[in-house]
DNA sequence: CATGATACATACTTTGGGGTAAGTACTTGC
DNA sequence: GCAAGTACTTACCCCAAAGTATGTATCATG
């Protein structure tokens, strides 16, 4: 009798709101805290899993694996390991990934902006 | 003994963050799944509450004022309150807001282009 | 006088993203 | 022979965001 849900609201909408809103289709492929970072660093060259990770002090492993995965499975990125040993494993933008540059540029070209602003007002 | 915690790397994160990346600065003000749709909306021009809530039927009220409070403390819209009864509210962007509409542009237009990529695949 | 419209507010619950901690497999260098 | 580096994996926890449900004030209209 406590089983209202079923599928929710919130599922119903990613279906739906994916269709109509491209905003939302790209929240759901770059949004959260790291995969913005983690492809803001990848815009400068494919750089291997230890070169990532020094670049983002405050990730954790578990965190950086989990988005690189997640950012393969939607076609951003392409991962290759040599079978050597040391293992050297590299990770590099797809076309797709490599096109988000715009949007990605758009977003630091407001935030700029936006910053400005606020110092503007304070005085 | 259980607090391990007080502000997290996740906290220091976003201190940190926010004033290294562009891209979290953005997202710390429109990520989350409504506030893009919200913004989308309003591009088109000044509504009243009701007519948001009409435009994006799946939203809760609850998720709607949330967010839009939150977008007129962050300056990237402005409410106004006719005081007549029953009550008539309008939502405008600001400058800030409007400037907005090249990132939701440019991620619009790489949203149509990834989804065509992928229908290409499929065959 | 109670029902409906408008624009919220508030209490309570759930979910999943993010975090911590520790372990694995393989080899090179001391 | 063991510490250190590389690229992960696994198990478990916590909290904030999202969702559910219900209540509020005001007046107009039937």
């Amino acid at each position: 009798m406590t089983k209202i849900k079923e599928s929710s609201t919130y599922n119903a909408n990613r279906e739906i709101v994916m269709q109509e809103c491209p905003v939302t289709y790209v929240m759901n492929k770059i949004g959260g805290h790291w995969k913005p970072i983690i492809l803001y660093h990848l815009l400068a060259g494919s750089k291997r899993y230890s070169e990532i990770k020094k670049s983002m002090p405050h990730i954790t492993e578990k965190m950086l694996i989990q988005h690189l995965k997640q950012l393969e499975g939607d076609n951003l990125l392409v991962r290759e390991a040599r079978p050597v040993v040391p293992p050297y494993v590299t990770y590099t933008l797809t076309e797709a990934g490599r096109d988000l540059e715009t949007v990605i540029n758009a977003m630091a070209a407001w935030a700029y902006k936006d910053m400005d602003r606020k110092t503007q007002i304070i005085p």
